[in-house]
DNA sequence: TGAAATTGATTGCCTAGGCAACCATTGTCT
DNA sequence: AGACAATGGTTGCCTAGGCAATCAATTTCA
């Protein structure tokens, strides 16, 4: 194992990557949400169109971990889905716990309707990017997910905390 | 202006620079949060400590820019950190409209106190990075978010929905 | 095989955070 | 100076999402 990259003792949170994806993610949101705030979706909709389009999520369990979402919460966004008529539920015959998810003509339309605009936004932010340097983030990013996906998403095992939140 | 690096047409999540960062938030902030489970401060808390702590803010609307937070929201986050002794307001002198905010000794040791087991993680995850490797996605995320702060945040300008959100 | 643990899905309940209205203060433009 | 816009902060109200309990189906393992 090698040195490690980052230490306590010197902690600037300009320089951990921690505070920088998140300072992207904060950054970059509300212009995506911006986008979807006259339309009769959301963000967080679209992207679970997206997730069932591009076959990422099949069940509502998969979206629930895609979106990093309550199982609860899950079901009540997928009923508003189902509601517009844009996903379609279907107990699955091999596991009759699971229930499949799939876009409708209309769920289908409605998600890639909204990608140029998305993708216009990106182009724009990495209009000064080099192609070399893209695809260099790209695949940082990617090593880093596959890093995180192998890493057990432990669950806080100690339900109570130290200080009565009263 | 060079050529676009992303198209509508051949739209793939996992070569997006939105889904990525997106994917990364999602899968780290469980582990953060576990790490805060068992302690009386939440992850949101400690980060509103450490933006403090560092100078990232100095106020209510700082901080609020800084968590991507609803001023409201902000408020009673910084309520309950006053409460419990971290945090100190102070109407400015300068400006009678801010409340400069400050961390007391115990606010100060409690940021501190969790930044190891935060560090711990980060070089668990990028232990199979080279040095090299590390410094360019950190140069690129800092790039990036020059490039987005840059940005005009855009708000919201049609409030109504198109379709009734009944 | 059969008991226990695991997983998917749903529901009720509760909290964190968004929205809007409000006031005070400051900055800007004429 | 005075009107108007913009900013900081607070509050009430409401919704999205987290937690826990529950049930059904499946897997694991003694």
């Amino acid at each position: 194992m090698a040195k490690p990259h980052f230490s306590a003792g010197d902690f600037n949170c300009r320089k951990s990557l921690g505070y920088l994806t998140r300072r992207v993610q904060n950054l970059t949101t509300p212009h995506a949400e911006a986008i979807f705030a006259d339309q009769d979706l959301s963000f967080t909709q679209w992207i679970s169109l997206m997730g069932l389009s591009e076959g990422v999520a099949k069940t509502s369990a998969d979206l629930a971990r895609h979106l990093n979402h309550d199982a609860g919460a899950t079901t009540r966004l997928v009923d508003q889905l189902v509601d517009r008529g844009w996903v379609k539920r279907e107990r699955s015959k091999e596991d009759r716990r699971v229930v499949n998810l799939s876009l409708t003509p209309q769920g289908r339309a409605m998600a890639r309707m909204h990608v140029p605009p998305i993708v216009d936004f990106w182009n724009h932010i990495t209009s000064e990017f080099s192609a070399q340097e893209t695809k260099q983030l790209i695949a940082l990013l990617t090593r880093l997910i596959a890093r995180l996906e192998a890493e057990p998403a432990r669950e806080p095992l100690v339900k109570e905390k130290k200080g009565a939140m009263k």
